[in-house]
DNA sequence: TTGTACGCGTTATCAA
DNA sequence: TTGATAACGCGTACAA
């Protein structure tokens, strides 16, 4: 089938006597320009079908209205949701979003930012992969005076926006509920990955049984991936050791679903025997028996919060882009698994 | 920061003393030239770091590069995984997608595919919306002979490529393992929704029953939104009643979800007094106690299978566009929640 | 094998 | 307020 002629401002121009430029100004809402000839403009657009060709106008203008976005994994709930979020506000401003994924691996980060850029991207917002150690990717792209925000995993390497949750707050305040709970012996699942965002979490959890006259006990800390495996192994080296615990505190739901079904396997119950909190509030949690306690990063509100700081950054002054980091507080989603006190 | 300049094609002409016509043809791999020029261009390509303006070749060309991908919600697992599918395959022949969803709003749909063509892209793979009633705006997509295919939920008022699971077989295995289990009273959560892939349950449902000379019982048959809470209350009604069944066979995880927690909370055993099979896979189908009997979609592979559906029509001659249709053959996830005999 | 010349559709600049 | 002209970077007839 062929295509359709597009009609283009030349057509419009033509059929009213006018030139092509005078019709774009139209158009574009530039002032310079009278109101009988704006309208008969903006009449004849319609008449005719007329759609701006936004490749032909990025050509001209440098300007795509495209913002290229980078993910670990599309299909995870936390990074899908941070996406609408980006998608809900950039849509609204009429910019697109393209999405892609490094699925944690170095090179493919690197690939899908030279691709963007190559697309002629107006920006990017990314999170950074777990094994990335070195940043001239990214670096590059605030050479170009590109906008770029980091979200969720970030570094100070770079000097850019970024928007994170308060990872130390979020597990302050999950361990802290257990304390309130009459839980004494509070073991941590973490991660021995260099990243922030964990040792935030455990930095979380030892001040809050500091500051609740508890001294932390590393043999109760457990270092893994935060699989659901993993969850499960930590959980019976616990119980095999006839370790004295009576509540885990994991820094992903995955890990402490793996702990759960441990726990319930050896005949103990949640959270009589032991409390669990868990950290990410996937959608499974709610389903669990009993629900789990989590900590809620409002994925979606951070990708509002990585859009508003992008479009911030695109329109500021070039030499001197506002750097900002938004920290978003997280919320301590109180489920069964933690409940041994009745409200 | 100023842009660096970007080197362009020319550019690289000036210092080989060639034009840009030369290096274009070089660049793209065009066999009327010599090897040496060829060399020496992507010699000096690489020392001026040159990257090619996809913007500018688009606009010649009229190709983009860029896939619109249309579904109702980005985060939800099916779906995210789905764009997941696509976008390896799109990536790993140099396509780019860009994701919006229509959060099942007519109007969204509409002026989502308007924003796509603005973008100028090379076509769409959608999924259509719930309520959409009409297909105008999908049609014009074809008009310009432009690639779409739709996948899970399509039309037959459309004359393009569709890649869809084989709901009639999910159901149909799905109700056999159950009557395979013992199972004679299976209830079936539907909605009333006119969309095929439900009607398509329901008949495999049914056949199922009647294949192994049980007949349907209509009053075990329950309309809803296939929610959680529709789940619970069709299982109370079901209580309630004291209307006899043993088994469930929800079109929804969410509602064979609400579901189990309804019996369980009955006191009754699953699978034991009830057994329960679901529909789509969700993750937190692997989570729940006892783990839920699901029917797979796989939804990464009917994103590769769209994607490959949508290259094949792109390379075909526009006259005769290839429109295939895919069917996915789904599986049969057995978990505990219907496993009544020890296998 | 390479060069010439032009156009894709829009926008920016300058002049009127 | 409008017009004329050029340019964004690339690709492609056509010519040499």
């Amino acid at each position: 089938m062929e295509n359709t002629k597009k009609t283009t401002i030349h057509d419009i121009a033509a059929k009213l006597n006018v030139t092509a430029s005078t019709v774009s100004r139209a158009l574009k809402g530039n002032p310079r320009i009278s109101d009988s000839t704006r309208k008969a403009v903006l009449k004849t657009a319609r008449e005719l079908n007329y759609e701006p060709n936004q490749i032909a106008s990025a050509l001209r203008s440098g300007r795509t209205q495209l913002i290229g976005m980078l993910v670990p994994t599309i299909n995870r709930s936390f990074f899908s949701s941070i996406i609408r979020g980006v998608e809900e506000v950039a849509n609204s401003l009429d910019y697109r979003v393209i999405v892609s994924q490094s699925n944690e691996v170095f090179e493919n980060e690197e690939n899908a930012v030279r691709a963007f850029l190559n697309a002629r991207v107006d920006g990017i917002i990314a999170s950074i992969g777990k094994n990335t150690q070195h940043f001239d990717h990214y670096k590059q792209v605030l050479e170009r005076g590109l906008p770029l925000v980091l979200f969720d995993r970030t570094t100070p390497q770079l000097h850019t926006s970024q928007v994170v949750i308060d990872d130390y707050q979020g597990a302050y305040l999950a361990t802290s509920h257990l304390i309130a709970q009459g839980c004494v012996k509070i073991a941590h699942f973490t991660t021995e990955r260099k990243i922030d965002i964990y040792k935030e979490r455990y930095r979380g959890y030892v001040n809050a049984l500091e500051d609740h006259g508890i001294a932390p006990n590393e043999a109760l800390v457990f270092s893994g991936s935060l699989q659901l495996e993993d969850g499960r192994a930590h959980a019976e080296t616990l119980l095999q050791k006839k370790e004295n615990f009576d509540a885990i505190f994991s820094a992903s739901d995955y890990a402490a679903m793996g702990a759960m079904q441990v726990v319930r396997e050896n005949g103990l119950k949640i959270p009589e025997d032991v409390a669990l909190v868990g950290f990410l509030n996937e959608p499974f949690t709610s389903f669990t028996d009993p629900p789990l306690t989590t900590v809620n990063q409002f994925p979606i509100e951070m990708g509002h919060t990585a859009a508003n700081l992008f479009f911030n950054a695109l329109n500021s002054e070039k030499e001197k882009i506002v750097t900002k980091k938004t920290v978003i507080q997280p919320e301590l989603v109180i489920r069964a698994s933690s409940l041994k006190k009745k409200p």
